[in-house]
RNA sequence: UGGGGUGUAGCCAAGCGGUAAGGCAACGGGUUUUGAUCCCGUGAUUCGCAGGUUCGAAUCCUGCCACCCCAGCCA
């Protein structure tokens, strides 16, 4: 299915295959992927667990799932849940490599403090402001603290105290003794270790320091043996601390970072702080909201894995910012369930429809295949009898040119059944059409060589006392504008997003949907809400519409 | 003249000195009992711009321009 196209590789994977020919890491590739548990995975993320678990099954290592959890308090074991579970639902699997940055605190301790025993690390008693003041600008150099030249007694002393609780959180900081004058900000004496009275998800109390991101995560990565550390552009900057710790402390391996560009989806926000922005002003339901773009809605909504790795395979890996369009992702998830999904009918917003020269009470079940294209699917039996529901849309008393559905003295087939033609409509009082009143031409059946006469449309159709019903819930993007910055939601969110039909009329073998996805003949791809759906009463989620070349011929046609 | 990056079609993206892959979108046409699927066809005299080197440059050199990232005791 997918294999027609396979990219090159990219410029990581070129940079790790020609590594591992030239014996680097004794030609051994491991990677790992490190999500801080604060919030939930979302397709940027996939593009990361992808390449990390992707790049090291490919070259025959390892990846490790570590958890950067070094900031308690913003993070909790309900995340590192979900985030297992999304990386499992993806399709990749860690094994007996699940780690967290917290099993190396007592390495990190001891490392602090080497750095310390070499003059390579301070206790610093400037406050937070006063950091800030002594870093300098972008263009400026920053000043030496004036703690900056303590000895190594004093140092190991103090730190010994921060490590102990003697000091108040915000009171002092260790910090590397790099360069206070770099034109690399990051090099100016970086904070390693702030002090934090709070109890950690899995060290409890046992620390009330802690080490900060480029500390723990170098040296995380060294202690586990990564060779390929990937990360996003963003830490470009940070790669001369990175080395700089390896060349600075005793650590058992050297792994080289490489940093590639995230993935970015057009009418989206990824950043971890709007998505948990949605949920907390009730934007959206929740987390896993059908119209989030974390991988749990994906799922709830009823995305593949694949047709997910598929997108994130043709999106490409480089170091040039992208936004890719909705397209692109759309038709990955239209091309999987294309071929794997099962057909049935399903009527949005039903039209009843009586065909008056079908008798009263007679009904006959027809054959319909499950996937035209794929007979070995087999078919399942519908109902049909004289009353029958149709798509409103599908009626139009006044249509423009080319509408080839049900129009008043035109022809339809009903899709698997009989060619049916409007003889009369009925209308309210408002003026409305109710219903409409139809023939048959039993001549016509599928089948038993029915299909001799030809009509231009074809329409799907119910059976009106045979129907099951459904709540259907249809989506659209959450954000309205291709570019949302997430500063007023209120302008940039779609007001649209979510249109739930409560009333939809489904074919009874519909009824019980299970975890099946099922393609609504000229509706879309649907998936049964595995939150919200009871038994006998399903909640559909609209996956995907189909692609609708009419809605730009209509759009012609009207306006020309 | 802070530092670090990136510029190839509407969106992605190959290309690694020998004469611009591929995907998505768009647009034509064919098949079709889903206006779906499927099939066939159509795009860059040009690679941010300007010079230079070379028999030959998207690829090498110089200059310029545009955009992104960095001043958390976040990651």
């Amino acid at each position: 299915m997918n294999t027609e196209t396979t990219p090159g590789p990219d410029f990581i994977r070129q940079i790790v295959a020609s590594d591992v020919a030239a014996g680097k890491h004794g030609g051994r590739v491991q990677t790992r992927f490190p999500p801080e548990p604060n919030g939930y995975l979302h397709i940027g993320h996939a593009k990361a667990i992808c390449l990390d678990f992707g790049i090291a099954e490919e070259f025959g290592g390892k990846c490790y799932l570590r958890f950067d959890d070094t900031n308690p308090g913003k993070e909790g074991v309900e995340f590192v849940e979900a985030i297992k579970r999304d990386v499992h639902w993806l399709g990749f699997d860690w094994e007996e490599r699940l780690t967290h940055a917290s099993d190396y605190f007592a390495r990190l301790d001891e490392l602090a403090i080497h750095l310390i025993e070499n003059g390579k690390a301070y206790v610093d008693h400037l406050t937070p402001e006063e950091i800030r003041e002594y870093r300098g600008t972008l263009k400026e150099p920053g000043r030496n603290s004036p703690y900056r030249d303590r000895s190594v007694a004093e140092n190991l002393e103090l730190y010994a105290a921060m490590k102990r609780g003697r000091f108040a959180e915000g009171e002092c900081v260790l910090r590397a003794r790099i360069d206070m004058a770099s034109p690399n900000m990051n090099l100016r004496d970086p904070t390693l270790y702030r002090i934090r009275k709070v109890a950690h998800q899995r060290t409890g109390e046992e620390w009330c320091i802690y080490p900060m991101y480029d500390f723990a995560h170098t040296l995380s990565d060294a202690l586990e043996g990564t060779t390929h550390s990937l990360c996003s552009l963003e830490f470009e900057d940070h790669r001369p601390l990175y080395d700089w710790f390896l060349d600075n402390l005793p650590v058992p391996h050297r792994p080289q970072q490489i940093e590639f560009s995230r993935l970015n989806l057009m009418f989206t926000q990824m950043s971890k702080r709007r998505l948990k922005q949605l949920v907390d002003e009730r934007w959206v339901e929740s987390w896993d909201d059908p119209r989030m773009p974390t991988l749990a809605a994906f799922r709830r909504r009823g995305y593949t894995p694949e047709s997910i790795r598929d997108f994130i395979r043709r999106a490409g890996v480089t170091k040039k910012e992208n936004v890719i369009e909705l397209g692109l992702l759309e038709n990955c998830i239209r091309e999987d369930l294309n071929e794997r999904a099962s057909r049935r009918f399903a009527v949005l917003r039903p039209l009843k429809v009586v065909i008056d020269n079908y008798p009263e009470d007679a009904e006959e079940w027809l054959e319909a295949a499950n996937h035209p294209n794929r007979p070995e699917l087999g078919s399942r039996q519908v109902p049909f009898s004289r009353e029958i529901l149709i798509e409103r849309e599908d009626f139009m008393e006044d249509p423009p040119k080319k509408f080839h559905r049900l129009k008043p003295g035109g022809e339809v087939r009903l899709r698997y059944g009989y060619i049916v033609k409007c003889e009369s409509v009925v209308k309210d009082a408002a003026g409305n059409v109710v219903e409409v009143r139809c023939s048959y031409d039993p001549a016509t059946r599928s089948g038993a060589g029915g299909e001799a006469r030809k009509v231009k449309g074809t329409i799907h159709w119910l059976s009106a006392r045979h129907a099951a019903r459904a709540e259907v819930r249809l989506y659209d993007r959450l954000f309205a504008v291709p570019y949302p910055t997430g500063e007023d939601l209120r302008e940039e969110i779609n007001p649209a997003s979510l249109e739930i039909v409560e009333d939809a009329a489904i074919e009874p073998a519909l009824a019980d949907p299970g975890d099946e996805r099922f393609q609504f003949e000229r509706l879309g791809y649907f998936y049964a809400d595995p939150a919200l759906s009871k038994p006998g009463r399903p909640v559909f989620n609209r996956t995907v519409t189909l692609r609708d070349s009419w809605a730009r011929i209509e759009q012609q046609a009207l306006s020309g």
